[in-house]
Order: C-alpha cells, then structure tokens, then sequence
DNA sequence: ATAGGGTTAG
C-alpha cells in the first residue's frame, strides 16, 4: 500500500482512464468478493481507507461503481463517519448508480446537516436519465424531512412516493408516520398507517409512538391493545412506547400492568426497557418500586442512575438523592441539572443554587442550557439578580444556544427580581419567539401591573401569528387584574373560548374572582364561582376572601373561609385574612376564636421573610429577625427613619397585626418588625443613592409597610422595589406603581 | 449491497 490521498482534486467528474479495464454493470457483483472489497469491509480506520482510496484509483478499480460505491459508504456509514471525504468521493464518481446516492443520502439524513440530503435527493432527480430514486431512497429523504420538521418538503416527497408507485410500501409509509408525527400532524399520520395494505410491528409501533408522544396517551393505549387483537406480537419498541403513554398519563396501574405484560410475553428486559420502566415508576409516583427494578437491573447506565436520582429528588429524598449523586459511577451534567432542577421545583432555590457554586468551583461538568434554565428559575425565586446576571452574561460567553427556553427563563428571571427594562430587552433581542416567550413577557408587564402594555403585547403577539395558550390567558387576565382593567378582562375572558379555542380552567376563574372581586362586583364574582363547570379549587376561595378583606365583607368571607379550609384546613392564609377581616369591623371574640382554631388545628401564623440582594449576596431577614451580622446597625438605621418618617406625619396602620399582641405599644413594635422593614433598612445602609432597594417578600405587604415604603422612598429619596406573594410595587417619591390598587 | 419505530435533566 502506498502514499494515502489526504486530498482530492475540485470536485469535477473525471472519466475513467480507458473504458475497456471496467466490466458492465450486470457484472457487478464479481467485485463483491474482490481482495480490496472485502478489505474496506474489514477497515474502520480513516487513514486505512484512504490508502485504499489511493491503490483504488492507480488500479482503476474505482472506476467501477460496485467499488466505489463501497468506498463511499465505509467513510459514510461506517465508524469512521467521514461525510465530507464520502462526498467529495462521490462526486469523483463518474456514473454513480442509485445504490451510491442512497448511501449519501443517508449519510446526510442522520447527520447534523439533513439539509444535504435534500439537496443531493433533487441533484438525483435533475440528473433523472441516469438513476431513478427507488424505494430505498425515500425511506432516507422522508428521514431527512422529518429531521428538518419541513412539512411542506415531506408533503411533496409523499406526492412523489404515490407517482412512483410506492404509495403501499410498508417501509416508505412506515417512515412518512414518523415524518407527519414530528411535524405534529398526528391526523396525517394516522391516515397514513390506516391505508397501509399490510401492516407489520414497526408500523404499529411508529403509529403507537406517535400518540404517546403526542398528548394522545389513551390512543397509543387502545392501539396497543388493537395491534394485540389483530395478533401482532408486541416487542421492546412497542413496550417502550406504551410506557411512555403511561408516563404521560401519570397512571401507575396501568404501568404495572404493561410491566407484567413484558414479562408475560417473553420480552427481554433490555438495559433501554428497564431504564424506561424505571423512569415510568418514577414519573407515576412510585420510588419504591423504581427503586426495586434499579436494583435488580444486571446491567445500568448514566441514564438508569439520573433517572433513579431524579426518582428520589422529586419524591423529596433529599438525603438519599445526594448520597445516589455521590455513589454514581460518573456525575455527568445531567446528573447536576436533576440534583439542581429537583431543589429548584421543590422550593428549595437556595439549595439549587448552592449546588450550581457547587458544580462551577468543581469544574467536574461543564453546565449547559438546561442547568442554566433551572438555576435562573432559581434565581428568580429568591430575587438574585446579581447571579442571573452573571448567568446571563456566562450564556453570551459561553455562546450557549439561545433556545426559547433560555429566553422564557430570562426573562422570567429579569422580571421577577423587578428589572423589567432588561427582560424587555432580552424579549426584544430575539428573533424566534415561540408562545412561552410571549406568555413570559406578558407575566412580566403584569406583575408590575403594566396592564395596557400585557395588552399591547398581546395584540403584537397575534400579529406575530403565535397562537395564546392557557398560560397566555392566565397572564393576560392576572394584568387586567393588577390594573383594574375590567372591561379588558371580562371581554378577554368571553373570548377564550369562541375565538381562541381555549377553554377556561380554574385558574382563569382564579384571575375572573380577584379581578372582579377587587374591584367590588363580589356578586359577579359569587355567581362566576356559581357557574364553575369544575370544583373550584383553594385559589378561588382565596381570591374571593382577598376580595372581601378589602371591601368589609363579613358573611361572604365566612362562607369563603369555611370552603377554603375545606379544601386546604392547613391553609393558614385563610385564617389570617378571617382574622383582619373580624378584627377591622371590631368582632373580637370571633377573632379570639378563630385564634383559638388555629392553636387545635396546630397552625401558626407562617412567618413573614423578606430578602434583600447586596452586592452578590441575598439577605434574608424573619419578623423580628436578629440574627443578621449587622443587627445592631440596622435597628439603628430602623429608629431612626421611624423619627423621621414620624415628623414627616406618619401614623402607625395597625389593621392588619394579627390580634395576637393586646397592647397598642406592642402592637406597633411588632409592625416595626416586620421584615420587608428590616430588609428595606438593610437596603438603605448598604446599598448607594444610585442602586434600588429591591425586596422580595414571601406573604402580602401589609398597608403599613407599603406605606412606609412609599415615605422612605420621597424622604429618602430611593427607589425601592418590592415583590409580595402577588405582584411588584414600585415605590419612588413616595408613590407606588401599584396606585394603592392591590 | 441499502430501509422504518424507543429511554434521562427544563
């Protein structure tokens, strides 16, 4: 063997060096037992193949098209998967037969450019006096389609299969369900598999995959037991999509019975079988058994211990979460993103992002788009701006793929800790919105109670042809109801339906109750719970008794109290607002009551936090909290705003102290303590003029305090931001962005 | 000589 060609002359056809060495191609198959053949065969290296390439070309054997054709496939599909040097071999060929544009094709269709594939498929056709696409070509090209997601490629590739005859091959067919179910027309696809003539496993199998991915679980369950009557035996395939209908479904019976079933008919229990059966119990809620099957396994991989972690992460094992991360053969970045994903879904944000500094100084993993979404979901619950920042910045040097999912968390974040120029600016610096963007930046402009604006966007959204979805509707209302925005709101709400194709779910009715109630129409809002074509959940109840806390209504905030803590007795929320409603209108043996409830019940109030970010590092502060490093300053700071605030005319709101502290003096220390007030002073004695206080709190403000703050921010002249359980209020010269409406 | 279907983290 001699010098290997490292590089090929421009891509031009060369003839062969005398027509008369080669054999017609009816001869063909005399080369398939050829010395060098069978040599290529053996070869996985590059190197080794190119050296045969060189020998090929000075003994002329590539100018047959058996050869050649050989060749191109070993660097096309063999492990070497060299698709550059395969297709300049090919365009080296002088009459490459139908065979050797099949084996590019395929190359290209699973390849990261299945554009290629196309394109070779129409250099094909335009070059039809030579070859003929067969019924092996389209099998590649409907792959490729489908890869692409271009639904109008694979719609006229499908005209083509039924002009060639080829519109009853089982493998063509097969491919274009697959092709119309990742284009997510699950109607074509059915068409599809129901005029197949004859079917076999993989046309059901394409078919039941398709509605278990789809949100068509029930139909992949009732195809399965269809393809069982008509005697087709199920295998490993099968099975794993009918779990995956399980999974969907959250249905554990059904999961045991299709792992029974396994058993019952003889499928090995693949490592790919076993890891899905794992993630099924999972997914349905039971670790136990997950765990039962995990252990059992004979063999596992990365994917059986991420799943198994992910099992006891989401069940709230914390504990044994960490100690399966530990005991994992090799933590890979998936394995974080479950550990820092689970902390993130749980409420426990501070935990996620103590394991992503975890992950960072580690350098184990690098962290990708996910463990970014999941730690900037992080930051937006405890309001660390400084680290979604740095997040921020970390994607555009890192050039992580912006996928809309990462913009959704931006934004999101952006928004939530009360940036919302920057998540308008995340917004407007993307140019693929999908509706989840849209929806985040809606959510935006209402929590900051930005009504006309979630309008606005709205509007530009269907302009955009982004269809709304619930998540849409259920921010677009919570903006018509931070603003007051009534009109808006009932006409959006009438139009859900007819217009828009979405039906209302009790979240909208949620949103309807607070808006309606908030702006005092509480029989509007009693008579909407009325017409509820579902039970209505504690939210509703809850909206209603906000309402009635803010208008005086006692009788129907007993009834929405009484349904409330029906639904959720440990709902100390309920009580409280009970409470300040008895209180306000001076009933104070219902008030001593109800107090009394709470202590059998074995309810306490959930104590106020506040948490403010400082350079880098988020402060967190309880009611009375005196634990913080710099106590002592800030009660000092405290003291002296409420002497300055005092000369400035302020008066102490006691309406909303729990009725717990009798004595007036006392009452007004435990307002002093609150703590978005001890935040706020934190705020001002470590952050400059220049920088906003930005609280984020996890109850209600109380009127005192947000009084306060509105004095703080005129005679201090500071911005200061503030996140309640419901929304932004943004207090600058002693005004609220809120309007007092809230 | 060539083909089609499936599992983990948001």
């Amino acid at each position: 063997m001699s010098m290997p060609i490292t590089s090929l002359p421009p891509h031009h056809r060369v003839s062969p060096p005398s027509p008369t060495t080669y054999i017609s191609a009816n001869k063909d198959r005399y080369f398939s037992n050829h010395p060098t053949i069978l040599l290529i065969n053996r070869s996985s290296n590059s190197k080794q193949l190119k050296q045969i390439h060189a020998q090929m070309l000075r003994n002329g054997l590539f100018y047959d098209p058996f050869s050649a054709s050989t060749l191109v496939s070993a660097f096309a599909l063999s492990s070497v998967q060299d698709i550059d040097y395969a297709h300049k071999l090919f365009d080296q060929i002088p009459q490459p037969n139908t065979y050797t544009w099949n084996t590019l094709i395929r190359a290209y269709s699973s390849s990261q450019t299945p554009i290629q594939s196309l394109l070779i498929f129409t250099q094909m056709i335009y070059q039809c006096n030579e070859v003929l696409p067969n019924k092996f070509t389209f099998p590649f090209v409907i792959k490729a389609a489908a890869e692409l997601l271009d639904r109008r490629v694979g719609e006229v590739v499908h005209g083509m299969v039924v002009k060639m005859s080829l519109g009853s091959d089982v493998f063509v067919l097969n491919s274009l369900i697959h092709f119309y179910e990742s284009c997510g027309c699950l109607d074509s696809a059915y068409k599809v598999f129901l005029n197949i003539p004859v079917r076999d496993v993989v046309s059901w199998n394409s078919m039941i995959t398709g509605f278990a991915q789809g949100d068509s679980p029930d139909e992949a369950l009732k195809l399965f037991h269809e393809m069982q009557r008509e005697g087709f035996r199920p295998d490993e395939v099968t099975m794993m999509s009918v779990l995956t209908a399980c999974t969907k479904k959250l249905d554990l019976e059904v999961g045991r019975w299709v792992h029974s079933n396994i058993e019952k008919n003889g499928i090995r229990g693949s490592l790919n079988l076993n890891n899905a059966l794992v993630d099924m119990y999972v997914k349905c809620g039971s670790v136990e058994d997950a765990q039962k099957l995990f252990d059992k396994m004979p063999e596992k991989d990365i994917v059986s211990w991420t799943t198994m972690l992910v099992g006891y992460a989401r069940s709230g094992h914390y504990v044994t979460a960490r100690r399966h991360f530990e005991s994992m053969p090799s933590q890979d970045i998936a394995a974080w993103n479950a550990l820092i994903s689970a902390c993130e879904q749980s409420g426990n944000a501070k935990e996620a992002l103590a394991i992503f500094n975890e992950l960072q100084v580690s350098n184990k993993a690098a962290p990708d788009g996910v463990t970014l979404v999941s730690t900037l979901s992080a930051c937006a619950q405890v309001g660390a701006m400084d680290m979604g920042g740095w997040i921020h910045v970390y994607i555009k040097k890192h050039k992580i793929k912006l996928t809309c999912h990462l913009i959704t968390s931006l934004i999101d974040m952006y928004s939530k800790c009360g940036d919302l120029n920057k998540a308008l600016e995340v917004f407007n610096s993307s140019d693929d919105k999908d509706v989840f963007v849209w929806s985040a930046m809606i959510a935006g402009f209402a929590m900051h109670g930005h009504g006309r604006d979630a309008i606005g966007l709205f509007k530009k959204m269907q302009e955009s042809n982004i269809k709304p979805n619930g998540v849409t509707f259920t921010n677009l209302l919570c903006a018509c109801s931070h603003t007051g925005l009534l009109q808006d709101g009932r006409d959006f709400f009438k139009k859900m339906e007819p217009v828009y194709g979405i039906t209302p779910g009790v979240k909208h009715y949620a949103c309807m109750v607070d808006m309606l109630g908030r702006a005092g129409h509480l029989e509007e809002a009693i008579s909407l719970i009325k017409s509820m074509p579902m039970p209505p959940l504690a939210s509703v109840y809850g909206a209603l008794l906000g309402a009635c806390k803010l208008h005086g209504n006692v009788e129907v905030a007993e009834q929405a109290s009484a349904r409330l803590l029906e639904l959720e007795p440990w709902n100390h929320g309920a009580y409280v607002l009970l409470s300040n409603i008895y209180a306000k209108s001076g009933k104070w043996d219902k008030v001593a009551n109800l107090r009394k409830q709470m202590k059998d019940v074995g309810l306490k109030k959930e104590p106020g936090c506040s948490s403010v970010e400082v350079n880098g590092t988020v402060h967190e502060f309880v009611v009375g909290d005196n634990t913080h490093a710099q106590s002592k300053l800030i009660y000092g700071k405290l003291n002296e705003v409420f002497e300055k605030l005092k000369s400035n005319g302020y008066e102490p709101n006691r309406s909303q102290v729990l009725q717990c502290v009798e004595e007036e003096d006392m009452q007004e220390q435990a307002l002093h303590l609150h703590s978005e007030k001890l935040a706020i002073a934190f705020g001002l004695i470590s952050l400059t003029k220049s920088q906003p206080i930005r609280v984020m709190k996890n109850l209600r403000v109380c009127r005192d305090c947000h009084n306060v703050a509105k004095m703080i921010s005129e005679v201090y002249d500071r911005e200061i931001l503030l996140r309640d359980r419901y929304r932004f209020h943004h207090f600058k010269a002693g005004d609220c962005s809120c309007k007092d409406y809230w």
